[in-house]
DNA sequence: TCATTTCTTGAGTGATCGTTCAAGAAAGAC
DNA sequence: GTCTTTCTTGAACGATCACTCAAGAAATGA
């Protein structure tokens, strides 16, 4: 309630420190932290699991990372600011057409999402489904975090229009949505077991979509 | 732990029973269970919110439904016999043709999905993201439901090959999997606010990937 | 009326939830 | 060395979790 930042670097940048210094690697804690939210979500994850992943007391938790929602917060924020979780942005950035653009980040997803080395799908898709009303701050949080999605998508299609990549007759909003709508399907269905091999032929199928010059939607 | 199968039917068929009658409609509370189940999830719902909202007491609730477990797996059966819960299923009867079934699922699901005379998306797949470890069994469960629904639509896309609607080249597999993660993000679009009309750009969107006769898949 | 059966009630089970706190330990500052 | 600062530890906090049970209440069968 201070309202101190309290500023708990990474320690990489941080010189010596005046009091007994942490006795555990902060990172290594908060990666730990990762991998429980992202399997089993936010609600369902314990802080007594927490501790016990991170190798650490719940004094020491709530010392270095304040409370449970907090240190939920933060976990996202690294998985944003990390390559898989943001894979999409930097596809955004980096493709020239928003053809391309979206044609990588539906391939990449079906490469990320069933990939061993992590728990399935996307951690802010998969932890923020069923957060209960206590915490409609989380929800709101991670829905937030998702639609923001959309409307980056949008925006790139948009773009693509006024160059003329994109037909007049197309929807920037509506293929923004679609492909939202496909992205997280792919991730669910990747937390119920779908193969790499499956999540890209889904990928292929959801590009079908993309409005060729002759027709536009299918509607009207 | 009898093993007697206790028969708990919803009085409509029952002659006069026994012992003390129920002093409370039991399908409206399994409604009631249902759309608390719906909006929250498996494990956010405590037994103590089930109980208010359907007006009984934790004693009443465990002699009627067993335990939470039980009482979810009934409301998911029960959620797959009503209207809003098998409009799949119906529309994979009816239809004549395995495009005119998707196409009328997708539709029906951009409608069905955001209708606020209950909670947005499809209970099985909301209710299925983010349950514990300790309930594997509910997890897996959940899991089996939404692949079953995979293998059907399968099922009739191989039908409809052998049909002849299906040009040859198509990979009905790929393209189940494909519809169903569109369907799972739709329910999940929902759930984040999306409007029926924007569900109904991404279902037409989405059919825009049924494979044309010229050409197969954009693959090779 | 009375025994039997079933349901309801209200208190209460141990376990776990997220969180806190005083006491002890390890560092720099003096 | 002592002071100050910070972190760690272990034992708790009240709340809530899913769940149970004995006692009372309401029905039928006799």
């Amino acid at each position: 309630m201070g309202g101190m930042a309290t500023d708990t670097g990474t320690g990489a940048g941080r010189r010596a420190a005046r009091g007994r210094p942490r006795g555990f690697d902060r990172d290594a804690a908060l990666a730990a932290a990762t991998l429980l939210f992202w399997r089993r979500g936010y609600e369902a994850t314990s802080v007594g699991e927490l501790t016990e992943a991170m190798g650490i007391r719940p004094g020491s938790l709530y010392a270095a990372f304040g409370d449970k929602k907090t240190l939920f917060k933060e976990v996202v924020a690294a998985y944003g600011r990390s390559p898989v979780g943001a894979f999409m942005a930097v596809a955004l950035e980096e493709e020239p057409t928003a053809r391309g653009a979206l044609a990588r980040i539906l391939r990449e997803a079906a490469a990320i999402y069933p990939d061993p080395s992590h728990p399935a799908g996307c951690l802010t898709i998969c932890a923020a489904t069923n957060v209960g009303v206590e915490d409609e701050e989380v929800e709101a949080f991670l829905r937030e975090l998702r639609n923001a999605n959309l409307v980056t998508f949008e925006a790139r299609l948009r773009a693509a229009q006024r160059d003329g990549e994109l037909p007049g007759e197309a929807d920037p909003r509506a293929l923004a949505a679609y492909f939202a709508a496909v992205i997280q399907g792919m991730s669910q269905r990747a937390r119920d077991g779908a193969t790499a091999a499956e999540l890209a032929a889904t990928a292929d199928l959801a590009l079908a979509a993309w409005p060729s010059r002759a027709a536009g939607t299918a509607s009207s």
